[in-house]
DNA sequence: TCAATCGATGGTAGCGCTACCATATCTACG
DNA sequence: CGTAGATATGGTAGCGCTACCATCGATTGA
């Protein structure tokens, strides 16, 4: 740790910043024109508006946003949890969320909850505080505690990346087991029937129990035995990807496919197989779920199913916007999903 | 799209949240109590406390974190702008961010600038607006205007991922510029002679330019030549650092070495090598820079440099928070870098 | 000419909370 | 016993902005 004589100026006593009254006296206006000039500049005279633009530029004036959302009762802005930010698939529908809300001039508060409720629950405690239009979360697993807040706030709230039956307002996903099942479908087509199962851990995740439960009922639906021996659950990481594989592998009889729930997993059972000799799909057939970009760029491409994943927040914040609008709630939107074919499988 | 019941009960008239007021008249003492009893429990007496508590529980008082930021004028909130989210470089660094804010109950406004600083001045404008406490920056280019407003609310400003000489307040990061040295001196002491280089766009990315500046001052203190038909520029992408790399191999004499200055662009390359059985390293040696999970999972694993992405993050609250309790400007914090070799060069 | 209408502007009164100072009660000590 | 200090509580006055209503002059039509 160094200290360098910093560019900021050392300056006198921090004279407090210029409000909105130092703006209007400046321009010779009152406050309340002011306000209408920054706020509906077209109920304001041209010339004034003029004026007062140039007296707040001249003032450096920056305008108080807290103190107009106390006075307006309204924030304008909106609470997001997902579950964890590191991984793009999460971030890729943050940025649709904060393209469309950016857009219509409302902050996105951020959470990440770990996969954990509670922490859920902890993010939106306090977007309350902050008193947010609406809150957008991943998934539908909450807490009771969760539920009762949301449901006496009565603020729309939106759930994404799953398509619950009965929502808690609206909804933006697609079926996270039908995208399993489509997947299953396929590797039963292609001729494959020991096919094993890697995904990520069931307890508080909804995306992964449904892509399990997609998996057993397409096995179930072809007639294949469902084997417990060749259903693994490990948390989302390239090694356990690769684990997982090779201790299904060594299994007897060993799996002729295996259909990783999650690209992550899917991708690093793939490498697993391209450092070890493993020939994909010839011993090994591999499928993933996500549409990862690095899965199209492997050899063999790994075959996949792809979200859209922008679009869910993109969605998810038109969605919301309406709600703030007045739209009725209970809105359900499946945006559906794309199977990607590689070599894989 | 389907419309479903919701769950949400629809009720009258929204009636009015509940104030410090009406806890004050339920647990009969006055608002200012509440208040304390919310924010300094230990200066209240224990058996008003539970009153109040209680109180608040049964009216399912929810606090007013914008009148309370009002009228203590302070906000309890930081700004952070980064590139993208959807690279998890960036987001473990806002993971760190968020871990230490969190802790000490600041809430994170985040935007991502997308490269381009003009965004990156509106982010901050808006968290201006908001009165953050402190900004986080990513890099260290920005606009005169960012600059000037910074300069002029004397807030505290931490720049992330790189080490200015002048810094506009605090800096954490790594030289950018050594570490590119490191993995070229790497290369040259492995023998390769003919070194080309990948790197992002250096249009406002000091970090990009740094490294450029590093593998060009590397290979002149080797007493190498430098050849403009080995440096490559191209956008963040796996296709770009295959594209790259299968243009580098065209040339004559072919490079003997390639140093992707960014691990997205060398692991596209290595990919490429892998689908089209150029031989890593006998044929063309790989070095990337990052560290990224990815490339320690192909065979050969990517020969990399990784960053405290994350710490970088936590080392930057404390600072801010620091900051934030009076000490000092002009801290730079040196969190160094570590060289991960793998077989790729 | 006058009432009706409209657009532009201003005055007043809070939004819900906390900082500041004042007050009240209690303990400690010479 | 009186005063100083500590502790607990309350009253008052804003924080900086906007909603609401009132006002005022200008325009319009009968």
């Amino acid at each position: 740790m160094i200290q360098v004589p910093p560019r900021m100026a050392k300056q006198l006593p921090t004279d407090k910043p210029a409000t909105m009254a130092d703006v209007a006296r400046r321009a010779g206006v009152s406050p309340i024109t002011v306000s209408r000039a920054l706020s509906h500049p077209s109920r304001v005279a041209a010339i004034k508006l003029a004026a007062i633009r140039h007296a707040a530029q001249e003032l450096g004036y920056v305008r108080h946003a807290i103190a107009g959302s106390l006075a307006s009762q309204s924030s304008r802005t909106i609470g997001t949890v997902v579950p964890v930010l590191s991984n793009s698939i999460f971030a890729d529908t943050i940025e649709g969320l904060s393209e469309v809300f950016e857009a219509r001039g409302y902050r996105l508060l951020i959470g990440s909850s770990q996969y954990d409720p509670l922490r859920e629950q902890r993010f939106v405690e306090a977007f309350m505080e902050q008193r947010v239009a609406g809150v957008a979360l991943t998934g539908t697993t909450h807490t009771k505690g969760l539920r009762a807040l949301l449901t006496r706030a009565r603020i729309p709230v939106v759930e994404m990346w799953n398509l619950p039956r009965r929502p808690l307002d609206c909804s933006v996903g697609f079926s996270n087991y039908a995208a399993a099942r489509a997947m299953v479908r396929h590797l039963v087509t292609r001729g494959y029937r020991r096919i094993a199962y890697i995904g990520g851990p069931t307890t508080m995740n909804d995306r992964t129990q449904a892509r399990e439960r997609g998996y057993r009922a397409e096995l179930a639906a072809a007639g294949l035995p469902i084997r417990e021996s060749l259903v693994r659950r490990t948390p989302f990481e390239f090694e356990n990807g690769a684990k997982a594989l090779s201790g299904l592998l060594d299994e007897s009889p060993a799996p002729d496919a295996v259909f990783a729930a999650s690209d992550v997993l899917a991708v690093g059972a793939l490498l697993h197989c391209l450092r070890t000799g493993i020939r994909v799909p010839q011993q090994v057939a591999l499928a993933g779920l996500d549409g990862s970009a690095i899965g199209s760029q492997l050899a063999p491409r790994l075959t996949s199913i792809c979200f859209p994943r922008r679009e869910i927040g993109a969605c998810s914040a038109r969605l919301l916007l309406d709600r703030i609008g007045g739209a009725a709630p209970g809105t359900i939107e499946d945006l559906g999903f794309e199977l990607i074919l590689g070599e894989s499988a």
